[in-house]
DNA sequence: CACCCCTCAGGGAGCGCTCCCTCATCCTTT
DNA sequence: AAAGGATGAGGGAGCGCTCCCTGAGGGGTG
C-alpha cells in the first residue's frame, strides 16, 4: 500500500527525479518526449505528491483557513449564514484549487489554538467569519503577517473586509414602511457588538430622524428566539407599534410567530420586513419582506479579496449593494 | 519573520534535538529539568512544530477530511443538515485535537479530486456526508483502506456508518396521524436515490399497509420548493387528503405554504408532520410536528465512529432512535 | 570554422522533523 | 566490589520534494 515517489516516476521513465518534478509542476522547459513518458509513468503508478514533502521545502501549502469565530450560542444551528458562507467559499476555492481547512472558534482556548495553528504555517492564508466586535482574532492574525480577509468589518482596522450596505439596507427598509404609511416603526437589533448590526441600527434611526420620529428599539441577538422574544417586549412597551424592522430574517419570523400568537394581523395590524432575504423568508405566513443581501455573493467576494491578497494584492475593503424584496408582511 | 526550528530551541535549551523533540511530543522518558529548560526555550521563542516535516516521516496528519458530497442543487444553501453536521463535526475533532478539511463534492470531477486527494494521504480518516446511493465514492474511498464512516447509509456495505432508525420514525408519524383519526394519509418523499428517504418511504408504507389503508405518495428531493411542488400534486391527485407525512422538515414548509395558498386549514383539514425537528419546525404557524432526529448526536457519533476507526476500531454500524414531537400542525 | 550563447536534463543539497541506535551514567544485585 | 541492567540523552539517517547549479548539446554568428 506504499505510495510511489517522484524517485520511482524517474526511474520508471528513466529520467531524474527533477524532469519529473517539472512536468509534475507544469513547467514549460521540457521536452515533448520527456513530458510524454512521465506523464505515462505516472499514469501508470498512479502517483500522487507528497505534499507534506512539497510543503517542506516550498513554504506554499495552498490550503486556506476559514475561521468562524463564533459563540456557540446554543441550537442555531440552522442558522444560515453558516452553511452558504462555508458552502460558497469552500466552492470558491475548490476551482483554484486549494483546500478549505474549516476551524470553529468558539472559546478563548480554541481561539488560542486558531493562532498557533496559523502561526505554525499551516495555511496560505485565512478568512474570518462572524466576529463580535471586540473579537481580538483578527488583529492577532494580521499582526504576524499572514493574508486575513474578513466577512464583514471587524474592529482591527488593518484587516480588509467584504461588507453590505448595511445602513442603506435598513434605510430601504424604513422608507419602505414609511410609505406605507407605518407610523410607529420599531427595531429588533441584531447583537450590538456586530458592525452590521450597528449599522442597521444606525440606518435605521437616521433615517426615522429625517422624518422627524423617534426610534423603538428591541435588542436581539440574530436568532429566531430573540427575534420572537423582542417582539414581545415591544408589544408590551408600545402596543401601538404598527411596523417592525427586523436587523435579520431569523428574528423576522421569531418576531412573525410572536405576532401570530398575540392575535395581530401581519401586515394589517403590523409590518415587518427582515434583512439577508434567506431561502426561508419566501415561506413563512405571510411571505416575509426582506433586504436582499447575496450572502453568497459577499462570501465569493470575500475569497476573492483573500486570494488576491495571497498574490500581493492590494488591500482595501469592498461593499456590496442591497435591494429590498417586497412580499406579502408589509 | 522565520519560524524558529526544533535545532534552535535545541540550542537555546542546550539540550540535543531529540530531547526537545521528546518533550514536545509528551514524551515521559524526559528529565524534569530538561523539561523544564526546553518548555522555557519552546516558550520564549514561540516555536510552533512544522506540521508538514513532521507529517513526512510520520504518515499522521491529525486531519480528518469531511467530505459533502452533494449535487448543488440551487440554492438550498440554508439546509440545516449541512450546517448542523458540519458545525457538530468540526466542534468534535477539534476537542481531540485534529483539523478539519472541507470538501464539497458536487461534481464528478470534484469527486475525482477528492479521490487523489485522499490517495495523497493527506487525512488520517474521511467522514462522508449525504450520498446518494449511486455515489461511487464511498466504495473507492473504502478502497484505498484508510478509515472512512458515513453519515448515514450508502451502498457500499463495507463503509461502516451512523443512521437513524427511519422506518421505526416514520411509523411513529403515520400511528400518530392515524390516532387523530385520519384516514387519507399521504406521504412526501425524500430523493428516492438516499437510503434514508427510502427507508422513510417503507416504513410509511408498511405501517399504512397492516391497516389496511392504500399509499398516497408525491416524490420531493428534500428541499423547500419540492414539499410546496408535491404538496400541490397532492391536493390534485386527491383532494380528500386529510394528512400529510413528509420525509424531512423543509419539505413539510414547503407543504404548509401550499395549504396556506390553497386556503387549507392545518391541522383542521390537513394533518402535517415533518422529520427531523430541525429549529425552523417550531418556527412555522402553525408549529410543526415532527419526528425528532437530533442530527448534532447522530454526527457526533459519526466522528466517534470514524475516530474509534482509525484506532483501529470494529467496523460496525450505529443506529439512533428517535421519537415524536407534537406541535399544533396534526 | 571557431566561438559563444542558449536551452534543457541531471545531480544533489537541504527543508524540519522523528526515531532508531549508541552510549554514558547510575542503580541493583549477588 | 564487580557486573549487569535500567534509564535517559545525543547522533544521525532519512522521509519526498524543490530548486539551484552544473554541464551537455545544438544552433547562430562573425
Amino acid at each position: 500500500m506504499k505510495r510511489p515517489t517522484l524517485e520511482v516516476v524517474a526511474a520508471r521513465a528513466g529520467v531524474s527525479k527533477s524532469s519529473v518534478s517539472r512536468v509534475v509542476n507544469g513547467e514549460t522547459t521540457v521536452a515533448p518526449e520527456i513530458r510524454d513518458v512521465v506523464m505515462q509513468a505516472v499514469r501508470e503508478l498512479g502517483y500522487v505528491p507528497n505534499a507534506a514533502a512539497r510543503n517542506l521545502v516550498t513554504r506554499r501549502t495552498d490550503a486556506v483557513a476559514v475561521v468562524v469565530s463564533d459563540p456557540p450560542k446554543g441550537v442555531v444551528s440552522d442558522d444560515p449564514l453558516f452553511s452558504t458562507v462555508v458552502r460558497t467559499v469552500s466552492r470558491e476555492l475548490e476551482a483554484v484549487g486549494r483546500r478549505v481547512v474549516l476551524i470553529l472558534a468558539e472559546s478563548d482556548e480554541s481561539r488560542a489554538r486558531v493562532e498557533r495553528y496559523v502561526a505554525g504555517g499551516h495555511v496560505d492564508g485565512v478568512m474570518l467569519v462572524a466576529l463580535h466586535g471586540a473579537d481580538p482574532l483578527p488583529a492577532a492574525l494580521a499582526r504576524m503577517g499572514l493574508p486575513v480577509a474578513s466577512f464583514n468589518r471587524t474592529a482591527a482596522t488593518d484587516v480588509p473586509y467584504v461588507a453590505l450596505d448595511n445602513a442603506g439596507g435598513a434605510e430601504l427598509a424604513v422608507r419602505h414602511l414609511l410609505e406605507r404609511g407605518r407610523r410607529r416603526i420599531a427595531t429588533i437589533t441584531g447583537p450590538l457588538d456586530l458592525y452590521e448590526s450597528r449599522e442597521r441600527l444606525e440606518g435605521y434611526r437616521a433615517t426615522l430622524r429625517d422624518t422627524g420620529r423617534r426610534s423603538i428599539v428591541a435588542l436581539g441577538d440574530f436568532t429566531r428566539v430573540s427575534g420572537a422574544e423582542a417582539m414581545r417586549q415591544l408589544l408590551e412597551d408600545d402596543p401601538d407599534v404598527d411596523a417592525v424592522f427586523a436587523a435579520n430574517d431569523l428574528m423576522a419570523i421569531g418576531a412573525l410567530r410572536t405576532l401570530h400568537q398575540a392575535g395581530r394581523r401581519v401586515p394589517d395590524d403590523v409590518a415587518v420586513v427582515g434583512f439577508d432575504d434567506i431561502e426561508a423568508a419566501a415561506y413563512t405566513t405571510p411571505a416575509l419582506t426582506s433586504v436582499r443581501s447575496s450572502m453568497a455573493d459577499q462570501a465569493t467576494a470575500t475569497v476573492r479579496l483573500l486570494l488576491a491578497l495571497i498574490e500581493g494584492g492590494p488591500r482595501k475593503p469592498v461593499i456590496m449593494p442591497n435591494e429590498l424584496v417586497v412580499r406579502e408582511s408589509s
